[in-house]
DNA sequence: CATGAATGAGGATTCATTCAT
DNA sequence: GATGAATGAATCCTCATTCAT
């Protein structure tokens, strides 16, 4: 009990420290964020950082973890609780992505992608804990389409990342290039074309 | 003409350069590259670079401009020229873009959406000479198809993203994650069932 | 008497601080020998050592004097208790002492030397708590062999260190260089080489 | 022609930080020198070390290269001219060893077996082309006295390190713990004791 | 024009030491 | 007393950029 203050800090630490390490890798890349700055955002000293990430590719590492398995979770908890028609339910999945990633998540994937090439163990966290679970998710959705005569006969896993493409890249146009072009880009005509489209293509 | 082997060498040393860089920047990412690397392969020494690039910015910049202006002038031609009908010409759109970018210029989109976020120059460029041109090649074709009838009636514009998107996932699929990680995710799969889909949500 | 275990446990921990710093000073050196391990090796936390040993310096210090001064009493036991004729005494000695520094006090030298140029505390030290006392005890052996006629008459004090000058030298040689390359030095031969040749020259 | 200064200049510079680095690393040992005084001193800045050596330790061997292998030969080549009784070309040898050591090269072997534990690289270097070699010269001698009758029968390579490690103590002893006490030894005495002794000893 | 030697700001990481609990 | 979380000074090394030749 005497050291009661200093636990709860010490158990709360890593997660704000990744929090500050988010809102730097996004705001700033990678390469480009300073192991200092993430110190001081965190409220810490530099050397303190170093007592819960010895690297500065493990709090990417931890980084990545802790943004997206929360968000993860949730949307696979969302969609096992819908009992509607496939088709809303898809109507309903892509509405909230397209919301979603506000906070800064989106910028993971774009961070994880430059990293990637060059970080197996981050390309192989990413593509099993985070691809491949998002990708199930959107399957069974189609998949239950499918089974009930909702859905034209297709493959749900080569159908799945159709269905999140382009809400990956009205993300990320936001997040970058439409932030300093109005560009000829418009994220949201862009996703209420595709809902639609893929609706309908998707009609048996 | 003493002077014309050394003329010609010139003319073609900001092409030699920006080919190296694209090699480089493709390979290591924009932080990691060493523009003594950059020299090295285009078989000049390092403060040459600097008669032809004022900073690393700079070659980025021609990087992105060498690779990319020639590909979308031979697309837009390639388009041009089509007389067929409208699903015919997007499939085989689809299925160049698909094959394309093996050399490089895949890697382009990845380092500028890493830098657009903070360079408001890259950024713009980006936007005009690639994204819209891009996109105005894809309302082109969409146009026509509704047009002619072959297309229901939809926004070009708002589609067109939607035409390239699940490409764009897919070629940085697989010069990344798919790299070290067999994953879950088959691009060429993938590609299948979005061109299906997408002719399939078209159709009047 | 509850607090006994304590106390004893407190009044044996410098000296359990100094063979944890014993054992890592020589193993490592100095400089590359952190506090942090100190401490584990002793079995106490980092804080702890703190209660013992003010500085890095001061542990060194004690280290020091923990692992010389029991061998010096002995050796000066050893040879106080000897009766026999001076040339037999020397041999045991150099042969002794040839055994000896097996474990890790052999280091030692070494230590103080790098340290020793910057340190006038610890030269000071060592002159006087090591090597003078180191002396006195052949000095005493060589001083006793010219009285008893067994050696010619020589300056004790100027021939103690030429006496040890080849045990060291052979103790570092197969700490250090002799633990990487079998080279052209072989310790024992030259010891013994050493002693043959010295007490050939003692003879009167 | 043109850029005679600065090839000039480049030929010099390993020399001149390897001089730079000696002149550190007697001072401060190995891990306290700092490789921004080492340019400091050489007059260069700290990137331009870099350019000549790619690492603190790559310096520290090119240190002890330059500053032995000069010495060395010069011994060997002094020791090859001599004609003389090998009695008396030993009592020069030890009187010369005596002098030198006097710039730095002194501090040398201290430093060698302050870093010869960790790393096989320098252990291998110093025991052939410093130990091995300066044994070598001292065997000759033996060698020669031997076949000349002037030596009892010995083995040289047994011999030699019991003529020099006195040497090696009294250089030590001189620049480490000498600066500071007074104390008990007096280098002097102790080399005039040895090279007395030495020679009875080997006396037929 | 071309070169490559030189520069020095910048950043990741380590570790002796302190001090609240 | 004992602990170990926190600190921040210290140091190695990299690399974009400059400029004398």
């Amino acid at each position: 009990m005497s050291d009661g203050r200093r636990e709860r800090r010490k158990a709360a630490r890593p997660g704000e420290i990744a929090a500050a390490g988010l809102a730097l890798f996004t705001e700033k890349g990678f390469a480009a964020t300073r192991m200092q700055d993430v110190a001081a955002r965190a409220g810490i000293a530099k050397g303190t950082l170093y007592l819960y990430f010895p690297t500065k590719e493990e709090l990417f590492f931890a980084v990545v973890r802790e943004a997206l398995l929360p968000r993860i979770a949730a949307v696979e908890a969302w969609v096992a609780a819908q009992r509607g028609p496939a088709p809303e339910v898809l109507r309903g999945l892509l509405a909230q992505a397209g919301a979603m990633g506000r906070g800064g998540v989106a910028a993971i994937p774009r961070l994880v992608l430059s990293e990637a090439g060059r970080n197996k163990a981050i390309a192989r966290f990413y593509a099993e804990e985070v691809v491949a679970r998002g990708m199930r998710v959107v399957a069974t959705i189609l998949a239950r389409g499918v089974a009930r005569g909702e859905f034209r006969a297709i493959d749900p896993m080569a159908m799945a990342p159709v269905v999140f493409a382009p809400v990956l890249l009205a993300m990320q146009w936001r997040d970058t290039i439409g932030r300093h072009a109005k560009g000829p880009l418009d994220p949201a005509a862009m996703l209420a074309a595709h809902t639609e489209n893929l609706l309908r293509g998707l009609t048996p």
